[in-house]
Parts: C-alpha cells; sequence; structure tokens
DNA sequence: TCTGGGGTCCTAGGACCC
DNA sequence: TCTGGGGTCCTAGGACCC
C-alpha cells in the first residue's frame, strides 16, 4: 500500500504556528497573487492563485503576510525526517506533498492505516503542522484519497473497494485533468470518473489523443503501475520574474533583470552540482500570451557568463516581438541537466591549416557528423562571438 | 478573474544519421 | 538519380501540478 502525505494549506499553517496571534483567523500569504490561504480564509472562497485584491475583497478581515520561503523550507525538512523515520521508500513530489511506500513495515510497524495514524500524530508532535494522508493500493488513488480527506484527515481506500471509491468523483480529480480536457470531456456529457471509465479507450484517444486517452482510461480503472521512486532527480532549474504592467522598457532594463535572474539559477546550479545544457528563455507579453526560446550548448555548463550571453542573445532575437507586443515576464532556465545523456565530446585542437576553413570543417564533418559540426559552429561563437557563422 | 514562481510531461516537425 | 525505415536531437508550444 502506498500513502500519500499531504500538509494542508502549508505555507499558511506555518504561518499561524509561528504566530499564536494568527491561529483561528483567516490568514493569506502572498505578494500580489495568494500563495496559500488558512482554511478560515478558504471559507469565504479565497483560492490560490487568486489576486490578494480579490482576495481581500471576499475576506475583507483577513491578515495578510508577506512568504517567508526559508521558514517554509526549514519546515519542509523537518517534515521530510518524519517521513524517511516512517519508511526509507519516500517520493518527495513538492514542498509538502510526498508518496510513501509502506509494504514491508506490516510486521514491524502494523498496518497501513496504523501507520498512517502514527504518521499523522508524530507530524504533529514534532512539526506542530496539521497533514493529511491517503492510503491505496495506488500513487494514483493515494493521492486522490489526500485530496478527498483534507484538512487533517486520514483515508484510506480499501483494497477490492477502489472503484466504487473513484467513479461517483467529478472528472477533475484525475491526476492530469486541468481546465482543458475537464471542458473537452464535460462537452460530451462525461462529469464523473465513473462515466471516463464506462465511454471506452477508443473514444477517449479520439477525444484527447493516444497518450492523455490511454492514460485517463487507466486511472479510471484504477490501474498506476508507477512505484514509489525515492532517488528522482529535477531536470530542470529556472528562474523568472513577473514585470507588472506592459510599459515599454529598455534592452537595457530587461537585461539587468535577466542578469539577476541568471545569477540566482546558476548559483543554484553550484549548489546543487549541477550543470546543464540547455538555456531556455520565456517572456510573458501584454496579453499574457507566452513564448519560449531556446538553445542547446555542446557541453553543459552552470557559469553565469555563458548562460547570461546565451539568454542575452535569445533576447535579442525575440525583442521585436516584445516591442511589438509588451513584456509582462521573463524567466530562464537550464535544462539537459547532466546524467540524462547530456553529450561530453572532446574536439581535438589542430593547427591552422594551409587550406583554411573549408578542409577544417570538412574535417570535423567527417569525424563527428554535420550535427557535431553546428554544435562546434556555436561554441566557437560563444567562445569568439566576431568569428561568423559557419555555412550549413 | 486580470493572473506568482517553481517545476513535469507530452506532442510535433525538421534535420540528421545509419 | 531516386528511394525506405528506424532512431536521436533540437526547438517550440501547451497542459498540468503545487
Amino acid at each position: 500500500m502506498i500513502l500519500h502525505a499531504d500538509l494542508d494549506s502549508f505555507y499558511a499553517s506555518v504561518e499561524q504556528r509561528d504566530d499564536p496571534a494568527l491561529r483561528g483567523r483567516p490568514v493569506l500569504v502572498g505578494g500580489g497573487v495568494v500563495l496559500a490561504a488558512s482554511y478560515e480564509a478558504k471559507a469565504f472562497g479565497v483560492r490560490t492563485p487568486m489576486a490578494l485584491a480579490r482576495a481581500r475583497a471576499l475576506c475583507p478581515h483577513a491578515v495578510v503576510v508577506p512568504p517567508r520561503m526559508a521558514a517554509y523550507s526549514a519546515a519542509s525538512k523537518a517534515v521530510f525526517e518524519v517521513f524517511r523515520d516512517t519508511t526509507p521508500l519516500v517520493e518527495p513530489i513538492s514542498i509538502d506533498e510526498a508518496f510513501l511506500d509502506v509494504d514491508g513495515l506490516r510486521r514491524i510497524r502494523g498496518d497501513p492505516e496504523a501507520i498512517a495514524r502514527r504518521l499523522r500524530a508524530d507530524v504533529r508532535s514534532r512539526t506542530g503542522l496539521a497533514i493529511t494522508v491517503g492510503v491505496a493500493r495506488t500513487k494514483f488513488l493515494a493521492k486522490v484519497a489526500s485530496g478527498v480527506g483534507k484538512p487533517d484527515g486520514l483515508l484510506v481506500v480499501p483494497p477490492g473497494g477502489e472503484l466504487e471509491f473513484l467513479h461517483p468523483l467529478p472528472v477533475e480529480r484525475l491526476w492530469g485533468v486541468g481546465p482543458v480536457t475537464a471542458a473537452k470531456l464535460r462537452e460530451r456529457q462525461i462529469h464523473t470518473v465513473g462515466h471516463v471509465a464506462r465511454v471506452g479507450e477508443a473514444a477517449l484517444v479520439a477525444m484527447l489523443g493516444g497518450n492523455a486517452g490511454h492514460h485517463l482510461h487507466a486511472l479510471a480503472h484504477n490501474r498506476d503501475p508507477r512505484r514509489v521512486e525515492t532517488s528522482r532527480r529535477r531536470g530542470s532549474i529556472g528562474a523568472q520574474s513577473a514585470l507588472g504592467r506592459a510599459v515599454s522598457r529598455s534592452p537595457a532594463e530587461v537585461e539587468a533583470v535577466l542578469g539577476a535572474l541568471v545569477d540566482r539559477v546558476t548559483g543554484r546550479m553550484r549548489r546543487a552540482h549541477r550543470a546543464g545544457r540547455t538555456i531556455t528563455l520565456r517572456l510573458r507579453f501584454g496579453d499574457f500570451q507566452r513564448v519560449t526560446r531556446s538553445r542547446s550548448l555542446l557541453t553543459a555548463t552552470m557559469g553565469t557568463g555563458v548562460v547570461l550571453r546565451t539568454a542575452v542573445d535569445l533576447l535579442r532575437e525575440a525583442w521585436p516581438m516584445v516591442i511589438v507586443r509588451g513584456l509582462t515576464l521573463v524567466g530562464v532556465a537550464v535544462s539537459n541537466l547532466d546524467g540524462d545523456g547530456a553529450v561530453q565530446m572532446e574536439l581535438p585542437f589542430e593547427e591552422p591549416r594551409a587550406d583554411g576553413l573549408d578542409a577544417a570543417v570538412d574535417s570535423v564533418r567527417d569525424r563527428f557528423g554535420s550535427t557535431a559540426l553546428r554544435r562546434a559552429a556555436m561554441v566557437g561563437r560563444e567562445l569568439h562571438p566576431s568569428v561568423p557563422l559557419l555555412p550549413d
């Protein structure tokens, strides 16, 4: 059996724990937008992410506190210690959520329900925070169960009783069904998980595409073979910053913001000992449409200079769009983090040859192929921006 | 309802390789 | 000169999650 453990209104709960004056009162954590709302605030219809102004209108006597990310990280660390004292098989999902595999603990710690009860009590006594735990045979259903069991609850879906529990629930409860997919389903009078299960796999595939269709069909029948994985590494590291209303900004202003973001990202990369090859620039325009522009380097890097130069290049290439549409957000991310197939290729240094560039180009192409040639040209440009691009 | 910041996964076309 | 199938990598976009 698998436990899904999910802290309730995490940021707001930490604030209420640390400041007794906030307990029992509606609390909003956020800046321009609500990052977390206590259950007292949610009772007034406040949701995340909602503009703070709107949340205040719904709940005028709410206390608004700015986020304290360091406090939340520390609280998260303490909670995950409790998880790992329960079982070594812990898969973190986010700062406040994890899967725990408790198969094999029965003889030592009792049945899954008993383990879940003790886990909730331990989290409460050791961290002062409320946590909801869902228990089921699959990851997916354990997560659904914790969602239904909130707040401060425990919900066990007994083996054999899965479909009875699952089928009356609205389609939005399925993991991977967001507003777009839900609208497509509801258009066709598919409102519950039971309807999804009955509609047939072929129809779902026709409606949503291959993978999504198969996936949804499987979930609706509670088929979810994924195991709890303890050692997942993330695939990208990024940072972004909203710029407020779309006013026209000079390239230098935007590049300054970009510089700060890159600095943050590469600092985190160095602390995590991760290097990456693909730099992605993210832009959001005045109409809130988004675009991305990316470039892959030959070798992985965590250097601020290389990442910033690449990001600025991408920004310059996209600048005409910014002029026309206005800019409301800029972000940068580095992906293709090393360890997942990054190409490590050593190019030999050669003496310049009398027959010049063409021969050198032919020699690289012969040895490594034309994809490598393109990459080599790119690296050359990074090192010597004045050198013209090689012809394709 | 005027929208933060951190991520994951999937799709799809084009270039290229064998 | 014209042709295939299987595969990888790159880029861009989109849906989704917390």
